[in-house]
DNA sequence: GGCCGGAGAGAAAACGATTTCCAGGCCGCG
DNA sequence: CGCGGCCTGGAAATCGTTTTCTCTCCGGCC
């Protein structure tokens, strides 16, 4: 049967074939104004048979607006961002919107082409959800009335709509619950610190600190940079520094990652030995060995918020007063990671592998990253 | 200084800026023909100072092309596809396309819906890892000329050009190594018997094993669904068949670490009681704990082979022959999840930690999937 | 019975870019 | 010095859709 389409079956072909004007094939596709039913009925079954599709440039040309809304993000291999842009799309396309992505892959370079092809495809708006927007790109896109929303604080931008986090209440509650467990050497791995949010996380976490009276030492404020790479680094350096830490928190689950594997090929046991606590709560922290305790920040609810935010007001209200977002919440998720220091696991369901005692510097200095091809 | 951008800054803004032509003003952005050197100049300055940005979508009406290309997967989440994701973009951006991506998390409506946006959009090519692609869908595509492409041998689609992967090779090594050091009951948990790449990892998979003179039980090939899990399901599963396995091979990444992390609830060492092998090797492989033995998919070689497939062929060559795609290898990637049955790791620095043994049956009574909230 | 109002359908302009066609100027050659 | 060809720039057509404007037709009311 399949009719062959022809291969430009446009809105005059279908007019033809329904002996109308492409005006009313229009109307009829668009469900605006009153068509007789009669007439209606005659272009749908035209349309079908020639499985007409409106071309989606054209619309937008005369419309001025593509349905497009641009995502950018800093790098798509960060588990935790595919689950955002998963519920960002939801939520989208609930809207009647597509999305266009964009990842920067922390290069500001990126970030310029990045805003230049969502400029050039008039997307409706931007999320961004990285660093790297300078004044020249945040004018390319407030001068073309682009409306653009921050999200999870990642840096100042103090033109745009901005999602934020408390970082604050899922760090706190963290601290809190190390030094509950008696922990007091705990250490940060931070994430690159021009990341706006991983330095709010890391202040946050020095006043939780200071909160219960501890005061971290230099050297137990390691800086990061987001990946597993990193956590192992970072972990290696934080098991020669002097005291050693009995409890790490990480900046990201990525980096929580990394030290769960620098502490298993230094021989130290999670977490009788070393517990570690990440942030983000990505899906796989439920299936890290052991389960990874994590800080929760629902990327369902930024999607959601940053869409909420989005399409309606231009960036610069002439000047009006900066727009203060939604504040998105963050608490604790305690799973197998964490627990008293020294021996002693307290977890109820602790079937978790114990590792053999090692002296500390001993591990130090023979635990080695593994060479990645 | 920030000059203001007038919303509407088109071609002929710049035209009358620079005193020239329109024509002129879009030979010069496209560095067609020949300009008189200092015409052009004043173009560029003008261009510059308005913040001229050409517009898309007007240039994709009156080109017929939009500079999209398609790609659709099955699920974001799955780490594996963000890294052919991010391959398959650097490889598109080389070539002055963009990307429009869907997932169509294994529903066949949403699939539908891809190659509908898809084919408003006009994109020039489609690249699918999926399956769900019915016959409608094809003759959507194939009536409007647009190039498919499959890659991964996702499905059986015999019109469109195939990017076929050599599981075969990195299995029959996966199965060898496992075989040399001494394991017989080898057990594969599967991808859904839908997906035609799961279907064909299986079938390598019990070919592999007839090589060698074994015959796995219906028992020990279980179905899982490419998720942790799945395969946290499925290993529960194999731990109550008899003769336990002492060996898993697992048809993705996801899979395994859900299997590490049951071994590691149940109590079971890996290597030593249990030795899994992962496929696809994501990044990720490199920092599971224990390091995950997998098989390589590189998927810059997939992207690449499917790009260089793509745009150039329409669909059917008017009933000509099906084209016959690259064939991309697969081997395996030795690391520290595998090791010879019964203790032994048998691994020079294998300083992972060893469970406390723990009879088998108790260990698949006893053990069980964390609650996720 | 005539006029007015409203609704429904068609013709045409517009959206912003590319590109063909055409005219004019410059240079070279005879 | 004149003519022809080539190169460059401009006007206009085009892409597929929406939308305004206009025309026609019909019904109701005075």
């Amino acid at each position: 049967m399949a009719t062959p389409v022809r291969p430009s079956v446009d809105i005059h072909v279908v007019a033809r074939k329904a002996g109308v004007s492409t005006a009313t094939v229009s109307r009829v596709m668009n469900h605006v104004s009153t068509v007789d039913a009669r007439l209606a009925a005659r272009v749908n079954k035209a349309a079908a048979e020639l499985c007409y599709t409106p071309n989606t440039q054209a619309r937008a040309l005369v419309l001025g607006k593509s349905g497009l809304l641009g995502l950018i993000v800093s790098e798509i291999t960060n588990p935790f961002f595919p689950e955002l842009i998963q519920s960002f799309e939801l939520a989208a396309v609930e809207r009647g919107y597509e999305i266009l992505l964009g990842s920067t892959n922390y290069a500001p370079a990126r970030m310029a082409q990045c805003v230049r092809r969502m400029v050039e495809r008039k997307v409706e708006g931007v999320a961004v959800m990285t660093f790297g927007m300078d004044e020249d790109l945040l004018q390319e896109l407030s001068g073309r009335a682009i409306p653009l929303v921050s999200v999870g604080s990642t840096q100042t931008i103090d033109a745009a709509v901005s999602i934020e986090v408390n970082y604050r209440q899922g760090i706190e509650e963290a601290v809190q619950h190390l030094a509950g467990m008696g922990h007091r050497a705990i250490a940060l791995i931070s994430g690159p610190l021009h990341l706006r949010g991983a330095e709010l996380r890391r202040v946050a976490f020095v006043e939780a600190m200071a909160a219960i009276g501890l005061s971290p030492s230099g050297s137990h404020l390691v800086e990061g940079d987001h990946t597993m790479e990193g956590g192992l680094r970072a972990a290696r350096q934080l098991f020669g520094s002097t005291p050693v830490p009995t409890a790490i928190l990480c900046s990201n689950d990525m980096t929580a990652i990394g030290v769960l594997h620098a502490a298993s090929a230094c021989g130290l046991g999670v977490p009788e030995d070393l517990s570690v606590i990440g942030f983000d709560d990505i899906h796989m922290a439920r299936f890290t060995v052991p389960p990874l305790t994590s800080v929760r920040m629902a990327p369902a609810d930024l999607a959601r918020a940053a869409l909420d935010a989005l399409p309606l007001r231009p960036l610069r209200t002439a000047s009006g007063p900066v727009e203060t977002g939604t504040v998105i919440p963050t608490h604790l998720v305690v799973r197998q990671t964490t627990g008293s220091p020294r021996r002693r696991g307290g977890r109820a369901s602790g079937t978790w592998l114990r590792g053999k005692r090692m002296g500390r510097a001993e591990a130090a200095v023979s635990c080695g990253p593994e060479k990645p091809g």
